[in-house]
DNA sequence: CGACTGATTGACTGCCCTCAAATAGGGTGG
DNA sequence: CCACCCTATTTGAGGGCAGTCAATCAGTCG
């Protein structure tokens, strides 16, 4: 269902110098003419980030917008008693801190990165103005958080009507797509049944009940920080 | 939190004739020049609708972007099994079908109204056409999106970290803003058992016996269809 | 005065969380 | 190479929140 790769030949490619490595694109980019990329990468800053920094911290007013250029990251949101829980990967060619482009307004999320990652940052002030020029750059930033909007929504359905079991199927589904390396026995995830278990928000416990499950009917196979999805289709037909 | 009556004088208010009721504002129409709502409203057709009639179906194309003017409706999103959840109340003021103003996007929700409502409809062409000549109204309908977000993480966050006390005592407290009638007694909030638990994302069974508690208490009164709050002060304390 | 919709109450059940305790992997330093 | 530690994981037992089911009661409207 994601119009990722929608367009034709190098829409939303970008490829202004040094900034962004060959084959980048972001759906903000996308039908973007390539001088109004260069543009856009002009006004940008690099910044180089390592594993669990945080980017930027919800309820904080927005100093920046920023876009993950490559690793990983993922958005949280905080919920009472200091826990905070997991939306949504954020893997490159995802944009964060869209806030910025609402004047005075705090950002909603947490986002830390997750690997050594480099984003490209544009300050609150900049960005408004980019996005006032080009108003196919402002009509992206609405495509993007409609795009958030439904993926939460369907987060939302997904928590508040789906089992444990269910849950866990999704999010390794999800988790295959995003972060998931294929190989010649299935998709290989760097997730610890922590990291699962928060994403599916269910308690370690059934999370490592249910994978055992998996494991003994083949669906997949586990090791220690590892998940190898040997048959990610049979997953799918546990959350409809 | 709320910035909605954040202006001075006539903010956001729209006297386009007898479109809009005296004293109606959207955070829509925040910051346009009285000439530019003027356009807009031109461009409107008013529509009646009744009772029980869904207004925008999810999933389906888009046709038009709506803006409630009077009565009540509200959101909601369809799960596995046929039903479907409650998302938000929509009262005067608020728009919907916001997906209009990006093309070729299916509706993320189903709108129903509740009571006897009247509605401003734009035609997605024209709509976009509007949007596109006045800034201002892009950035609002960008806001309103963000303010979407916003609260649907927060249900979403409260749906899946609190009890169902505490989310019928959230139940409670929103629709005392957003349907609530202050009398003498109290808040006075026309909603059945059954309304509340759809909001609450709680068992019917569960909201009566919650109330029934919380009537033995003193803080609110029942009867048919109708809910009195006594001290909604201390229904807050309930959650969190 | 029925008939229908809304609300109540109790008994039972089940999913999944909590807690406790044991096991295994993987790296490190001796 | 082995002892050790720290973290990840497993497995079982127990319990609680809230849902389902069934039956009854109450209000309202024609």
């Amino acid at each position: 269902m994601k119009s990722e790769r929608a367009g034709g030949d190098r829409r939303g490619g970008a490829r202004g110098g040094q900034l962004t490595p060959p084959g980048f694109r972001s759906k903000l980019f996308e039908g973007l003419k390539p001088s109004e990329i260069t543009a856009v990468l002009a006004a940008a800053q690099r910044r180089k980030v390592s594993p669990d920094q945080v980017l930027q911290h919800e309820g904080t007013t927005v100093r920046r917008l920023s876009l993950l250029v490559t690793g990983l990251a993922a958005f949280y949101k905080g919920a009472p008693e200091g826990t905070h829980l997991f939306l949504r990967w954020i893997t490159p060619g995802d944009a964060f801190g869209l806030a910025a482009l609402r004047p005075g307004s705090p950002y909603l999320t947490t986002v830390k990165a997750l690997q050594e990652s480099s984003i490209l940052v544009w300050d609150r002030v900049s960005a408004y103005a980019l996005f006032s020029q080009i108003p196919r750059l402002a009509g992206n930033a609405y495509a993007v958080v409609g795009d958030y909007l439904s993926e939460l929504a369907d987060l939302l359905i997904a928590r508040t009507t789906q089992t444990a079991q269910q849950r866990i199927a999704r999010a390794l589904v999800q988790s295959a797509r995003q972060v998931g390396r294929a190989g010649t026995e299935g998709i290989e995830l760097p997730l610890t049944n922590e990291q699962l278990a928060e994403m599916a928000y269910v308690s370690l416990f059934t999370a490592s009940r249910q994978l055992s499950e998996w494991q003994n009917q083949g669906i997949l196979a586990k090791s220690r920080g590892k998940i190898l999805l040997r048959a990610p289709k049979r997953l799918d037909s546990q959350y409809f």
